[in-house]
DNA sequence: ACTTGGCACTCGATATCGATGAGTGCCAGC
DNA sequence: GCTGGCACTCATCGATATCGAGTGCCAAGT
């Protein structure tokens, strides 16, 4: 029973602390909610609840904060993932539904989130190692420079120029294309770069630097794992944080033009499919130890392509964030799968 | 005589206000430049200066702090446009030098422009309408679905997926990309546009629909003109514009958001060749009547692409600003030429 | 064993007041 | 037309006082 409405009050402290951005009393506790008790024994409760460190108090009389262990727990065993309403979905459908290409899907999916959410939208492009070989194509884009492009199964295209230093006949671009493609297509990205391997010694020796000079610029494409890009939207929404946001926003807008670190913030979760919260000190990075990350991986059958989320104050409305990330995450999952 | 101290204290006042970030009051002017007047005198051109609508004071006696107005002359005769360090130089051509496609020179470009100025950079892809038809390229994901790509002499590739209803065959496949090749490459956009009207004809009846659908796709990507995405970075930079800064960055995040925005901001100059700076109001956009946006355009050969440039508070430092716009838009037309 | 009302206490927030001083406008003299 | 002098304004800053939300603790009640 004790235990019971200690952990009503921090449920209670949390929401009220969410919603008004004011430490909150005791007094303004028992009338908010309707706990059937009094002040004084809210106060016991929130005392011990502070010897075990999941709230704190700015000031010695002011009211209680709660800390990121606290935040935490309210996560893990305080609340639940809210539902969407319909109207909500609607809008995730509308605004996602007229989607050309993958920039497209990307960039869309950023302004969703940054808007259903009120936050920092953070989206990572579909993986490539994930993905497979779609096709490969080779253009001249004068004598002695190639464009090496290549396309994935996610739609992604990725290009590179090549200087060959030599003239290159059309017949071997042809042939050359021809058993890049037949070796590739189909294969996993990592797969295809290991079956690169097998081509070279098809071809003569003075062909031998161009096909070399392609090979490495398609390699490049297939390994490139960093190209995992990032894209971020929703920074006005950091201003709204509050001007009481602590230290102002400087460092945060600073890690966040990190692609390191964004990538780092959407997290090498265990499972990718589960969301996952990230509370202020556990975001490894200084500068955002006042800030949760809410994310989770999108993608098609349970196989995850990359992951998305949204960055806020650790002051933020974890139930309906949470929701929000992952409607999105799976109406994104569907049309990835779709394209 | 007369006329020119008063320009020369109108100078001064916007050095020093650029450089203190404070009102600037007769006394300190004299000290840190060396009129060779009393502070008497410069009152009283300041008080002239004032009411021809150049400088104000903030508050009754306050120091003076340059208008929009005064800007303007500061920025159009008082000022010439500082070179760069040959540090900064090699700086700009290192940054640039490793870029591979064309996205990662934008990128590039909006970093370098960043740091350099510690102000909002902006950098509009290069135009498609100015660029001519590199390559058409048509793959087929599934039975009955295409994707056309187009691939344009600024080194952008177009994508697009097309359904076609019923299955294409190969032979036809290779028709079309070789008569869509034939038609188009080397053409300017718009004209290639025009162009594929010729084509249809020579198809049979029930590969029409098949061809118009591929048309229609190819037509889109040629004449997407909002295509002209445009990429901005060092945000970051916005919060050192000042804790003093006029009412917060909320405005000036949420209106750089706005792409629609952005593009104007780097405006419909006359000649794009020239530099272009906007001071406070003369930016039609509300919320950003308190910064500066110093723009150019870029490309090859006189022949401007695309435009770039910087935003950052109206007083900002004019001079090093345009220098360093101009420089990297120069360098960035000479690679976008090349590549 | 909890809960509750009462009460003294803390301390941030807010307001008031005066001193300070940078800066101004104006004027009379050079 | 420049300069020194002078009275005046007003934002800034520090000190002081007040206010009140909120706390911790205790003794009494259930």
């Amino acid at each position: 029973m004790l235990e019971d409405r200690k952990l009503d009050v921090l449920r209670a402290i949390v929401e009220d602390y969410v919603s008004t951005h004011e430490p909150v009393g005791s007094k303004t506790l028992v009338e908010r909610h309707n706990l059937g008790v009094s002040p004084a024994t809210i106060r016991n409760d929130m005392a011990a609840l502070e010897d075990e460190g999941y709230i704190a108090q700015p000031h010695t009389s002011a009211g209680r904060i709660p800390t990121d262990k606290g935040y935490r727990l309210f996560v893990d065993r305080l609340s639940s993932v809210k539902p969407l309403t319909t109207a909500e979905r609607r809008a995730i459908q509308s605004f996602l539904d007229g989607a050309m290409d993958l920039d497209d899907i990307v960039a869309r999916t950023v302004r969703l989130l940054a808007q259903l959410t009120r936050q920092v939208a953070v989206v990572q492009y579909p993986s490539l190692s994930r993905s497979s070989v779609r096709h490969v194509e080779l253009v001249s884009l004068s004598t002695t420079r190639l464009l090496v492009v290549l396309i994935t199964s996610t739609g992604r295209v990725e290009q590179r120029v090549v200087e060959t230093g030599t003239e290159v006949p059309d017949t071997l671009l042809a042939e050359l294309r021809a058993q890049l493609n037949a070796l590739t297509v189909g294969a996993r990205l990592p797969d295809a770069a290991g079956r690169l391997a097998e081509l070279p010694i098809h071809f003569t020796d003075d062909q031998r630097s161009t096909v070399s000079a392609v090979l490495s610029a398609l390699l490049e494409s297939l390994v490139e794992e960093h190209q995992d890009r990032v894209v971020m939207g929703g920074t006005a929404n950091l201003a709204r944080f509050g001007p009481d946001f602590p230290l102002s926003i400087h460092p945060v807008l600073e890690a966040l033009e990190e692609q390191m670190v964004l990538l780092r913030l959407l997290g090498e979760a265990s499972d990718p499919s589960v969301l996952q919260v990230k509370i202020g000190h556990e975001n490894s990075h200084e500068g955002l130890t006042t800030t949760s990350v809410v994310s989770v991986g999108y993608g098609t059958e349970g196989e995850s392509l990359a992951k998305l989320g949204v960055l806020g104050p650790t002051r933020m409305d974890y139930p309906g964030t949470m929701g929000a990330v992952r409607a999105v995450a799976r109406y994104v999952g569907k049309i990835v799968g779709e394209a």
